[in-house]
DNA sequence: ACGCCTGGATTGTAGGACAATATCATCGCC
DNA sequence: GGCGATGATATTGTCCTACAATCCAGGCGT
């Protein structure tokens, strides 16, 4: 039960409930925490040295994010996803990133198009990847098409999506043709919001989206 | 200061938090409390006759919601929502509406049908609105074109879109005559949805969410 | 077998205490 | 007299302990 983070430093003051949720939200990603898996207060208590209070706490922001579910005196359990699920979220992502790779793409100031550029410099780098390279990847791409968009708002609700969440359950199948088309669609993305093509951008966003979540589901419903 | 619920009947055990947050988001939906206003912690306790622990876990879920912004050591004071925010929140209603009205028009269920075309039934009555009934109707009417849709996550986010408290800060400067454009503007939807018309009814949605937007914004820059 | 019931595990809430931090008013200095 | 340093006050962050309420499982009698 040993999970790693037992013996780090204690934070400091008022850092102590953010320090549980980053290394709890760590262990749900990276599939240390399995979906399902209860998660006890006294149990956190113990391992992260601290009182209820701010376990608590932690558990209230994790279920916030909706990375875990909670039961009202049956404590939280790390969430799982159904297909349907990824399905509806999918769904929501292919307007949402839709949008935003529009308003990216119309994105006037020359300044914000440098950073963007710069940003994602590293999809074209030709060299293959591992997968777990390739979701930070793809993380970063998304979120610096949401930055260039420029609606706050839609970066806070982009973290609603659960993205990290579905790769963590979907994204051990990855293969390496997978990534390899996958960094293709990434570039021509790119290449239409620095073209200014508001619609190419919207297009290649969808058919992006539209082919990540066909995989993601067929790995799915393999189970 | 009294705000009307000091001496409410105490909720049962474990409906302490949930009693809370429906009280202050009333009170901030109602305007009884106004953006900006501190939410102390100490005062809570006084007036809902709880200790720290619920009324640190009712502000962090108002938080979650959205309704009040949180600054570390500062405490919680209610959300403002900027013209900016109100904008940027529009552009992504009109994604998500409008999605959520095209698969209404497409759902097949005739049960679901239904109980969407009973749910609805009001909008069709010819006689004038007061604001604050339009402003539940209204709630009611997007709520029941989301159900219809049959997305949850959707229906999850549209939580996260804040349409009450726009409606709070901006809904005092409903006429008589804008109430009866909306409404009819609602009729347009519903009958696209009824009519299983799903290009109709997305066209419609954007085009009444285009000049709701338009009429919040210009109230909201009138100050 | 079936349902009741008891007991352990776990969460929900109370209340008090202290440390850390922000806010604000006052005071001294230039 | 204006401006920065200093201290008092208010407020939040965390810890601790205790108890009530609830859920779950397993034993009991019928």
């Amino acid at each position: 039960m040993d999970q790693s983070s037992t013996a780090s430093p204690p934070p400091a003051h008022g850092a102590t409930v953010a320090h549980i949720v980053e290394r709890l939200r760590e262990d749900i990603l990276a599939h240390r925490l399995s979906p399902g898996a209860r998660l006890i207060e006294s149990e956190l208590t113990a391992r992260f040295d601290v009182s209820r209070g701010p376990v608590r706490e932690a558990l209230r922001r994790l279920a916030a994010e909706g990375l875990i579910a909670h039961a009202p005196n049956r404590g939280a359990v790390v969430r799982r996803l159904t297909a349907r699920d990824i399905s509806e979220l999918f769904e929501i992502r292919l307007e949402l990133e839709g949008l935003a790779a529009r308003r990216a793409a119309e994105a006037g100031d020359a300044c914000e198009r440098e950073r963007f550029a710069d940003a994602i410099r590293v999809i074209f780098d030709d060299a293959p990847r591992l997968a777990c390279d390739y979701l930070a990847e793809n993380a970063d791409f998304h979120d610096a098409v949401m930055r260039l968009a420029g609606n706050r708002q839609l970066q806070d609700l982009s973290m609603r999506l659960h993205l990290p969440l579905i790769m963590a359950q979907v994204g051990a199948a990855l293969t390496a043709e997978v990534l390899r088309l996958s960094v293709l669609e990434h570039r021509a993305i790119a290449k239409a919001i620095l073209a200014q093509d508001p619609n190419g951008a919207t297009a290649a966003m969808r058919a992006h989206l539209e082919r990540a979540a066909a995989f993601a589901l067929a790995r799915e419903e393999e189970e």
